[in-house]
DNA sequence: CGATTGCGTTAGAGCGCTCTAAATCTTACG
DNA sequence: CGTAAGATTTAGAGCGCTCTAACGCAATCG
């Protein structure tokens, strides 16, 4: 009752175990006869190759090993259609692990993936520490994708967060604005970057930076707005850490009476769904995710199949999209 | 430079290859000295078994395959959460593969997992058609989630979308509404429960049910508001096929100088991320997605452990969660 | 003190496949 | 018709692991 094997189908098609080897790898030196014989048989008997023995006499999987910060965030997902579909181009399967938001549940991903024998380790967005990462990427190539830090020993994507900031604030100050106040990502990964960027863009358009600290949800960007609006010192713009925060300002604003754009103008980062929706409509920073993801399988194959060894690093322009959340300030 | 294997661990710490192989599945028949050799040389060598030899040898895997329609549906993840803890808790590892909303990448992605041995298959809102999932079920123990759908041969875990529909127009008519419109889902799986639930319902309480098309995004929705506007035939209340679809009616109702829920009250259905935004605060229908990931798990294990072979279909309550999006009528 | 028990350990076959080297069959040509 | 060159096909080893059966040895017992 159990799988048919390439056994089975062999004797039935009346041939060599390796010939139906043959055949299920379509080498052209087969016979179409027996090529045909030996399809028929395996649709009879409803064979499929067995990966693991495949893998184990091939020493080589074909296989390579992704892991997600958290399959909730849909900023991820693109990153995730991005890597599949060159993936595919290249004839690599990928098999997915939910990282969890846990660095200690990645660490078991990690392992449960090398113990599958993938051919290199993509880390979207990881929560893993640096020690994590340079052990796996001694162990296989590994790619990090959208995680600001420097590390060792793997291949990094990553856009370029002080710049993505400095859209924000361009655009800003275009439409006329002058006190443009940022909420920040606070322990946040790429938070430094962007505020960095934020203060350096303002300063170098004469202008004065304002930070507060924020977080990364709607309710980290409440409080920040309440001090606003309690110290009277509400801008006319503001920057948001990413697109949750962005939203968490919306109606916080909203709540205080506040209408966005016509009195304050938000801006967010990520490009995420919710900056689509048409309520919502939010400008914000994009990131080219699914670039991102293609060009982190393009880069961990160069070590597979050109094995290169020196790590890379590409850090990608992001781009700004406008939508209705920004507008001039009102005349004073 | 290959990875160590079972015969390199076994040695470097001078004992045999068995020996290592009931090391590493902690037998209990080993002794403690050459445990602690074993695990050494293990530590010093990076050994990592290697699982395609272990499945090949032990003629099973330990491992489940999922397939998720749409890695960018956040309602989709809340399953995976549960599909995930309740097979960590079986010890079961389970592979994603991402279905991308398209019948025949989800074809080949059951091939792959079949492939790869899985012992069963959890297919997450399938595009597969009927015959698709029948013939999966006669190779592996399938589990579909999510989907309204008769599976033949495959268990089902849903939730009852007609009660969902139920509970949304009873919180309506509660409020005191008497004209509520449904905008349907379309061609949509769920859509014919979910609009029958609301008819039934509204027939029950002496309303007569207005349908009008939609679809599952937020353009579908415009269509069918702006022909209610233009109609003049605006109703007190909207009950739409999904968040999504309330998302739009949301924006297109607020670009036709309505506001919500003053003028006109929104439901959505599914209770994702959307809903839960402040800015848009959406009552909405809710479904239990942990647990029917949970149960998913716990059901194709049954077949797996206790080779239960007759189908098995549960049917799980909703329950709805109220938000800012819905209110009494403006009194007339 | 030889036989028995039982624990700890190991030899060796086998899981389903690929791959190399060799065997077999065709075909073409002098 | 004989033979070399191709074109097909096959035997068989081996991938890294598990598992059964058997082995060695110390402890136990009559």
């Amino acid at each position: 009752m159990s799988r048919p094997t390439m056994e089975t189908v062999a004797e039935r098609a009346g041939v060599s175990r390796a010939l139906v080897s043959l055949v299920m790898n379509n080498s052209s030196k087969v016979s179409e006869a027996k090529r045909q014989a030996v399809l028929h048989a395996a649709e009879q008997l409803g064979y499929r190759p067995n990966l693991h023995a495949r893998n184990l006499a091939q020493a080589r999987t074909k296989t390579l090993g992704m892991i997600i910060n958290d399959i909730h965030n849909p900023f991820f997902a693109e990153v995730v259609y991005g890597v599949e579909a060159a993936a595919d181009d290249y004839g690599f399967d990928v098999l997915i692990l939910n990282g969890g938001r846990d660095a200690e549940r990645e660490r078991r991903a990690v392992e449960t993936h090398l113990q599958f024998q993938v051919e290199a380790l993509i880390l979207v967005g990881p929560k893993l520490d640096n020690d994590d990462i340079v052990r796996a990427s001694a162990v296989v190539p590994t790619v990090v994708v959208a995680s600001g830090r420097d590390n060792p020993g793997a291949d990094t994507i990553t856009t370029d967060d002080e710049r993505g900031a400095a859209l924000a604030v361009q655009h800003l100050v275009q439409l006329g604005h002058t006190d443009i106040v940022h909420i920040d990502g606070a322990a946040n990964i790429s938070s430094r970057a962007r505020s960095h960027g934020y203060e350096k863009a303002m300063r170098s358009l004469g202008l004065e930076p304002r930070t507060l600290r924020g977080g990364d949800d709607e309710a980290d960007a409440e409080a920040a707005i309440v001090d606003l609006a309690e110290t009277d010192s509400m801008p006319t713009a503001i920057f948001a850490f990413n697109d949750l925060v962005a939203a968490g300002a919306l109606s916080t604003l909203e709540a205080a009476g506040l209408r966005v754009p016509d009195d304050v103008s938000v801006v967010g980062y990520d490009n995420t769904f919710i900056a689509e929706l048409n309520h919502m409509s939010l400008t914000t920073v994009n990131q080219p995710r699914h670039q991102m993801g293609q060009l982190a399988i393009r880069t961990v194959l160069e070590r597979i199949e050109d094995d290169r060894t020196e790590p890379t690093r590409i850090d990608l322009a992001p781009t700004l999209s406008v939508r209705r959340s920004t507008a001039p300030p009102r005349k004073a």
